[in-house]
Parts: C-alpha cells; structure tokens; sequence
DNA sequence: TGCAAATACTTTGTGCGCAAAGTAATGGTT
DNA sequence: AACCATTACTTTGCGCACAAAGTATTTGCA
C-alpha cells in the first residue's frame, strides 16, 4: 500500500536493490528451479520419448529391477497414486514389464525389458549434457544435494 | 569438468556397486526437495484456503498492487496458462478482482481486495513456521537460495 | 479357524505446469 | 485507410502430485 513504484524493473530473479522481491524467498527459489529443471530436461528427454519422472522411475529400475511399486515408491519419493500412471505408460511405452508377485499377490513387480535397458546409456549421459549448462561448480551442486537431501527429510518428518 | 566415467561402462553390462541410489542426483535432489516443500505448506495453508502457486501469486501482488498478468508471470515465472486459472480461482475466492487495463484493452490488471490484503500478515508468517521445521541453518538457507537462483537462471537461457 | 487390521495397489477428483493453438487488441508500415 | 506482425491473454490437451476413498490380498491373533 505505501510505496507504489517500488518496482521499475522487471521483478524477476536478478537485482533486488530496489527492495523486497519474491527471488528473497528460499522457498519461491526452490520452486522455481524445481521448475526450470524439469523444463531444461523436457526437450532432452523428447528423444527418449520420456518425461522427467519417467526418467526418474526408469533410474530407479536401472539401479535396482523388478522392484514392487512401493519400493519404487520408496526410491522415487513419489506416492503410489502418482507412480501407478507413470509405470502404466512405461509399459504401454515397452520399456518395462509388470506382473503380480507370485509370492504375494498385492504386489505388482516391475522388469525393465531389453528396450528399457537399451535406453539406460543415451538416457543417463543427459544428466552431464543438462548441467553443461550450468554455471554453478561441481561444489556447489555437491551443497545444493546435500541441503535439499537434509530439507526434504527435515520436511517430510512432519 | 568431471570424470567421464560413462565411456568407461561396457554397454548391457551392470557394473553398479551397491551403495549407488538416486539421491546422489543433484536433479533428483532437489525435484524432491521442492515437491516435499509444497507438501509440507499444504496443511499450513490450508487454513488461509491457497495452494502453494495461489499463495506465490499473491505473496507477488502483495509487493506490488495492480500488476497485469505478464506482470505476475514475470514475477512468479510461471506461464500465463497456468497464470490465468490460478487468478481466476483467486478472484472466485474474493482475494483479488481482475479488470481489463482501460489503456490497452488487451491487459488485465489484478487489484488485491481488502479481503486478499487481509490475509497477508497471517499468510507470511507461514514461512517462518515451515522455516522452524528444518534443521538447516539460515547460512545455508541462504546458500541453496543463490544456487537455486543461479542454476534457475542459466537453466532458462535455453 | 475366523476375522479384523494392515498392506499393496488402483481409482477419482482437484490443481498445477506448460506446449500449442486460438482470440482479440495494439502498433507499425506503407 | 489497409495490412500485418506483435503483444496479451485464454483455451485445450497431457502428464504429473497427492489426498481420499476403494479393492484385493495377507497377516496377526484371539
């Protein structure tokens, strides 16, 4: 209400001299470059055919396969609403195979197949190609994993 | 200027040890992060009745009244089609009311009303009480904040 | 053995996030 | 004045992300 022209410029991420911004906020710039990553992966990933939480179940599988759902679940982060979908469409893509455990039956485990397999090189040398693009040193972003890791935790323990 | 360990892998061959997971991802980190972030704001705003993008919104227009659409988009660096639905779900709340720009009649000007501007100081002291949670220390905080900021910056520029 | 509680997954509903295409107003250019 | 490219916003389509409710299987235990 009091000042009116506090913001000449454009107030996006650069310079806050002029005064408050939304870029002062940990949380909008968390956010945001959650959002900026997935956008910079989306045209990468188009040639796999995948988007990036795609992508993030296909690394689970390549790291541990026929995992159930609620281990992926578990790897991923991801609820299990949200990764049902996500495996469905990995399958009607033919990267992976899904069938009920015969052990217990709730379970549905889940195979990557050759083709999913075949993905995993291309797919996994995106990750250097995207951070090519990035300015910030191999330390930084080695800080910016552990304090996210510490966040997420700190923050998923209610 | 890391290694280049992808060409070291045989092809088809898993050569993985078996402390690998997906949290030694900067990517995967910090998705996660941001998705337990909105999940953990969600029962604290609830109270004021916003979503996470409903509550940066208006958090943009509290620092700056009457902004238009591209305005707020700027601010928020969130796409105009995912813009107008929040503001219009803002407007049916009676937080904000939008009316055409009489200047230039392709324009939208967003006015906050008493009630939206009511919100605010129990609204922002939401931060301080998801900020409590972390076991993360505010030089830190201010760290992931210039890293996130920076990587969100090189990630847009194509 | 019987059966309630727990576990594993699916389904439904809401709200993003964004690309792509559509509509409408504006600002040159000739 | 007649275009036409640009700008501002809306709409549509798809895929998350998750809460909540539903289904089916297993387990615990009285």
């Amino acid at each position: 209400m009091s000042d009116e022209q506090v913001m000449k410029e454009a107030p996006g991420l650069e310079s806050h001299q002029d005064g408050e911004c939304l870029s002062d906020n940990v949380c909008f710039a968390l956010y945001t470059a959650a959002n900026a990553l997935v956008r910079a992966y989306r045209p990468l990933l188009q040639e796999c055919d995948l988007t990036y939480p795609q992508y993030l179940a296909m690394q689970a599988l390549w790291l541990k396969d026929n995992a159930s759902l609620t281990d992926l679940s578990l790897a991923t982060r991801l609820d299990l609403g949200t990764l049902t979908p996500i495996v469905k469409r990995l399958e009607a893509k033919g990267l992976v195979v899904r069938h009920v455990d015969s052990r217990d039956e709730r379970k549905k485990v889940i195979q990557v197949t050759p083709a999913g397999e075949g993905l995993k090189q291309d797919a996994l040398a995106l990750k250097q190609q995207l951070l090519e693009k990035v300015s910030v040193s191999d330390a930084e972003l080695e800080q910016l994993r552990q304090i996210c890791l510490t966040l997420t935790q700190d923050l998923n323990l209610k």
